[in-house]
RNA sequence: UGCCCGAUGGUGUAAUGGUAGCACAAACGAUUCUGACUCGUUUUGUCUAGGUUCGAGUCCUAGUCGGGCAGCCA
């Protein structure tokens, strides 16, 4: 099956990715296992997203978009100390620009203020939290609704002798797990009974119990060789208000019994996490079937998360970098957070492409930058408008063009339209061209403009280097070329060849505008391998150039997405920009094989 | 010295017992009013040792190397 996109100037249709995931999905499909299939992204709300979590981001919508599925939003949010609003909201707008144009139709949302509703099937009681229908004021999932639900579950496996309150501490817990090698000890509290339990978890509920003086644990097997297995914590106590559910609750579930649960209450088919989880699987399953669970349970699968050479990911160290002032902010183009890259003018269609092209496997892989750098190259090139820009401004006086003259050239606005258009720029006496198109004493091969030499300035004409004029201290200032007009489009000498062509722009029409020109933020492929790794940050990742830009730039918008021909790809800062004054930053720089030699 | 998982060119992956293919990168060439794009060519690979089989990257056994697991984090 193929899958059309839906993105402007994307690729045309390309055949749906597969991957040992997507098998699995197909099978339990084919073997018409559920009636729709379902997955989700289960982010925790604290801290930002990013490329890493595109992978999966891409993934799960993929599998959803590619069965007539859905994709729930939904945060994982059992742990009140770490989160925040602020994270939920980022995560939202990050998901959404993610998916936009591409998957939007499979994004899973709750109606506002919805939590599980109990169902009757087949006369046993069952709960279930559908979706919101399209187009109802509808909200992301917060495993915190399912709190009541969840503490309903922790009561049943109480009943079913499968649960029991504990009283040892944090450290007693410890000392009694044991060790990989060494099978744990059953807590003392092991064999209370099922009424006791009952009234000491109600009692937990209640508030009775300061902090980590008791909590609910799963009675499985203390000597299990799978650590996850020896009694694992099911709910601590914790007197602090929850950032979604308010103070209703002193008592939290853990990870492993409301992901598993959270899952459940969904319609979750598939439920799709990174390689860490593998060995927490056994516990996924382990609880859900205790429960004996009226419908089909969801089934969990693992992946390999992604790594990327000369970039970084961890959450502590992303932190440091914003802490420590070496970036900006979150937000900061350098970083490979979704709101770094979408300031920096990469396209959501990009990181999708990316996702694609590194494929699903549980092998830990570092991905070359290259292959992203190739993804972000490609969906620019189809979609950015060229314009001329000058980074770095060296004049150049047409001596044979009168000073008030100008003439309009139609200059191609992108190539690979099937229908091009044109923009009208001008043509003075005055112009800029990039400093680093003229050299005195040209290196070999160079075939730009040199002392005496020719070269063509991009839509105009031909034109003749005649005079260097330089300043006191000997740099160059000026140049001083004749213009050969009849080498313009539809000019007599039109199809006349020289070596090189150069981008320019009119020096009395242009603007000076500040050009935010980024590079990668590490010298090093793997940064994240020792821990002084800001030793390796990049001194030279940012540079801020006053270029001078072609009249037409002025109305650029926010969406739009440029390449300043033979420069790169360029796009508007969307937080310093201010109107009559834009900031641009290079989202990448062209690919140059004549900088490589 | 417990359990779980993994290993295919420089990188990422495909091949579901039957011709080791694709993409990126690199190199060279063609084309070019972007040293871009596009097009063409080339280089480089199944961790090791056994076994099963007419046939093994794929299945089995052992080993090597790498990763994960001992939060009242997710």
């Amino acid at each position: 099956m193929s899958v059309a996109s839906n993105d402007p100037g994307a690729a045309p249709a390309a055949p749906a990715p597969s991957d040992f995931i997507r098998d699995i999905v197909a099978r339990d499909v084919a073997e018409q296992r559920y009636p729709t299939i379902v997955t989700r992204f289960p982010p925790e709300p604290n801290g930002y997203l990013h490329i890493g979590h595109a992978k999966s981001i891409c993934l799960n919508f993929g599998i959803a978009r590619e069965n007539q599925g859905r994709c729930n939003l939904r945060f994982d949010d059992t742990n009140p100390v770490k989160e925040d609003v602020e994270y939920v909201e980022s995560i939202t707008a990050d998901v959404r620009w993610l998916v936009a144009g591409w998957a939007d139709h499979c994004l899973g949302l709750k109606p506002r203020g919805a939590t599980p509703a109990k169902v009757t099937l087949d006369g046993r009681e069952d709960h279930y939290l559908a979706p919101a229908a399209a187009g109802a004021a509808a909200e992301a999932f917060f495993a915190s609704d399912y709190f009541e639900q969840i503490y309903g579950y922790a009561v049943e496996l109480i009943r079913r002798g499968k649960a029991y309150v504990c009283d040892l501490s944090a450290e007693e817990t410890d000392a009694y797990r044991g060790s990989p090698d060494q099978p744990g000890r059953d807590s003392p509290y092991r064999h209370r009974s099922v009424a006791e339990n009952l009234d000491l978890f109600t009692r937990m509920r209640a508030g009775e119990f300061p902090n980590g003086a008791r909590s609910l644990r799963a009675k499985i097997d203390m000597a299990s060789p799978n650590i996850w297995l020896r009694d694992p914590l099911l709910y601590r106590i914790r007197h602090v208000a929850h950032h979604h559910a308010g103070d209703k609750w002193c008592i939290y579930p853990l990870y492993d019994f409301a992901h598993c649960l959270s899952d459940y209450l969904e319609g979750i088919t598939h439920s799709v996490c990174t390689l860490e989880f593998e060995v927490h699987r056994p516990l996924y399953d382990w609880i859900l079937q205790s429960l004996d669970l009226p419908r089909a349970l969801p089934h969990q699968y693992e992946f390999a998360k992604l790594n990327i050479s000369y970039t970084l990911f961890s959450k502590r160290r992303l932190l440091q970098l914003v802490t420590e002032s070496h970036v900006s902010g979150w937000d900061d183009p350098r970083l490979p957070t979704l709101s770094g890259a979408r300031r920096r003018g990469i396209p959501a269609s990009a990181i999708r492409k990316l996702a694609t092209l590194v494929g699903v496997t549980k092998f830990e892989s570092v991905t070359d930058v290259a292959l992203f750098e190739h993804a972000i190259r490609d969906e620019l090139n189809r979609a950015a408008a060229r314009r001329l820009a000058v980074l770095r401004p060296l004049k150049l006086v047409l001596t044979n063009l009168p000073a008030g003259e100008t003439i309009l050239i139609d200059a191609t606005n992108n190539p690979q339209d099937e229908q091009p258009t044109t923009r009208p720029v001008a043509l003075t006496r005055e112009v800029y061209i990039e400093a680093e198109d003229f050299a005195e004493v040209p290196p070999p091969k160079y075939f730009r403009l040199k002392p005496g030499g020719e070269v063509r300035l991009k839509y105009a004409c031909i034109i003749k280097c005649d005079e260097v004029v330089k300043d006191a201290a000997g740099a160059v200032v000026e140049l001083r070329c004749t213009a050969d007009l009849t080498t313009r489009a539809g000019g007599p000498n039109a199809d006349r060849k020289v070596k090189g062509t150069i981008h320019w722009v009119s020096a009395t029409t242009s603007f000076g505008a500040e050009v935010r020109l980024y590079d990668r933020l590490f010298t090093v492929a793997e940064p994240g391998a020792t821990d002084d790794f800001t030793r390796h940050l990049n001194p030279a990742s940012l540079q801020v150039v006053t270029a001078r830009l072609e009249a037409s730039l002025a109305d650029a918008r926010v969406e739009d997405r440029f390449q300043f021909e033979r420069l790169g790809y360029f796009a508007l800062d969307p937080k310093d920009s201010a109107p009559g004054r834009p900031v641009f930053n290079r989202t990448i720089t062209l690919k140059d094989t004549w900088a490589k030699a």
